[in-house]
DNA sequence: AATGAATGAGGATTCATTCAT
DNA sequence: AATGAATGAATCCTCATTCAT
């Protein structure tokens, strides 16, 4: 009992850390991150960081899986939903639920998309692997979407990984965009163009 | 006289010291770079590197600066090219020259896509502004067009800033990746693709 | 009741600690060895520790003090014994004894050596007087043994005190020698040369 | 001409270091010092020590190797003139000297002797080559010397090294004992007991 | 008695920058 | 102009010790 309270306040700790670095590699970077910013936000001493984590890299790998998974967790339901509707798939209505589940959980987590598609780049070598990993299974996510619509000839023959980054590096930048730049353009709008101007192209019909 | 001679050294010095810095920064990202590092592949002494630039963010900022050039010098005569023939401007054609140039800039010097598109990324608030400026006159130069086309109804109407931040993120990200994965496409296929995609868009026609 | 059983239990976890701390000192030295190190290999958690030492320092002293007795206890039955052979002590013998003794002691408890002459040196002022206590001791001891030799002429005059640290010495360092050098020599050969030599000198009678 | 007197320059400021460094760890041990503590008893600022020394270890190193190379060039003297007198080397006369010239040695420089034989001991396994590699070369010089002693049946038959080894104990011991301990014996003094103890023993004759 | 989370002093090391030569 | 020695701020991380539970 003891031990089970114990383990779920770890967990919370841990919890409150990773919220906390998130906060702060977003808004100052990785390089301009201290622990003892990290450990301040956290209400913590520094040297508590070390319990939790092994090392500033492992904290922020940390933070980025999180992202990753709270990303997925949120956007992911939208997509079934939307794939199930219907008698058939509407890739139409996927996508723009897809894209907009995106921007609205951006939207919603400024520091979400910062950390995860500004600092994860500029990380050297050391981190790219594990980089690479995250970015990779996006892709894929959205590459066995693509290949679908492929073979229901919903949409054209292209190579689908290609197919699938250009969109994953869309809804990355825009969304990124959206957190320096307004202009007042609502998620929804914004959700909109993308599937269109993917789906639809920029030339009239 | 003396002075003329002394300025056009200085000027090759300095350019040389900027090629170098572009080179290691590629490398090791900014905050793995040292000053040492850059001066070395420039074969000076690090010490030297100040008679030129005043701080390594300076230096930093000047790299930048320098491949913003450079890639505009390089894309810009194929785009007008492309404007100039025929009696009336062809987008299809016009932004597959441009993607093309693109990516072969890139190919033929990797460094400066990770330059643009990797380090100046995380860099934190004291860059950001000069990024910014960076990435909203690439932006420009496609709005203008984009809008134009528009104007000509060869396009689609939508918010023309939003497309051409769209047509310049696909891009970049693109170009991006192919320095890390290869998959074998050649950049005029890749181009291709981009052209098609954001033209006549992934739904058949 | 209850007290003496607490007592007893307390004594035993106790030497658990001392038996552990002194393995571990042996192994990775006084400051490669962390309290943690220490609870680990005694099973016990780390804040435990100090229910039963104040501090890293005073564990550390302990085990000295710990392997002093030991050590004593184990040497001392066999220079009595060699003392009380025969009508007159024969110095040879009694010396022969006391560093097989010391020899096979070590020999079999490799990390008391270890601790003893090897760690407990370079500690710094903090240990300095302690330290000195305890060979002072082992020096005392041989030397009222070398003060009665040679009251009665069994041996050779000098200062007694300078005798009997050499012997220690002697002793010692090859003791210490014999833990990371293995020249095959086995332990009662190497007792005899050391008295042999310590005896007889190394010219020729 | 420049350079070399940079050269010049540099190899004196590193003595300097090297220098403040054997006082420091003398004092207060390898682990009780700091680079700031070195750097001040160098008179630089604690970052300019990592230009002459690539780590703390390197320079404990460097103040190791530097000390075993004075040592023997203090002493080697001495025993190559005792050697070269007479018309047979007296080994006793030698080993007089040798011990002599060492005690001064390290009387005249008490830190060479702390450094040497009390915190090169408990350094951890990092060093534990190293430092065998000085002692090695301390014993081999003695067991060439007993070598040829016993070829000339100047001694006893006994393994060499393990004479070699003991001699150099003796030696070291009592130099170390001598910094710490004041028993108003002259270096001559303590000279003469180590050598007649060690070739005549300690019964009488 | 025992646990292990929390603390924070302490220290090695890096590196941008300055400046005497 | 160029060099490279010197500086010291900055930061990660370790670990002895404390203390609430």
């Amino acid at each position: 009992m003891q031990r089970a309270v114990s383990d779920e306040e770890k967990g919370r700790r841990r919890a409150d850390i990773l919220r906390a670095a998130k906060r702060v590699f977003a808004k100052k970077g990785f390089h301009g991150t201290t622990i003892a910013d990290i450990a301040k936000a956290a209400r913590l001493s520094y040297g508590s960081v070390y319990w939790y984590f092994d090392s500033k890299d492992t904290l922020f790998h940390a933070v980025m899986d999180n992202e990753e998974q709270a990303l997925r967790a949120h956007v992911w339901p939208h997509v079934l939903s939307a794939a199930g509707e219907g008698e058939r798939p509407d890739p139409r209505e996927i996508m723009r639920r897809a894209v907009q589940a995106t921007f609205e959980y951006f939207e919603a987590d400024k520091a979400s998309a910062k950390v995860l598609f500004r600092d994860s780049y500029a990380m050297g070598a050391q981190f790219e692997k594990h980089l690479f990993g995250i970015y990779e299974r996006f892709v894929d996510d959205i590459e066995s979407m693509i290949a679908e619509a492929q073979k229901a000839q919903l949409i054209v023959q292209a190579p689908p990984r290609i197919v699938a980054f250009s969109v994953a590096a869309l809804i990355g930048q825009l969304a990124l965009r959206r957190l320096t730049t307004s202009d007042g353009l609502e998620a929804a709008v914004l959700a909109d163009f993308v599937v269109s101007m993917t789906l639809d192209g920029l030339l009239p019909r």
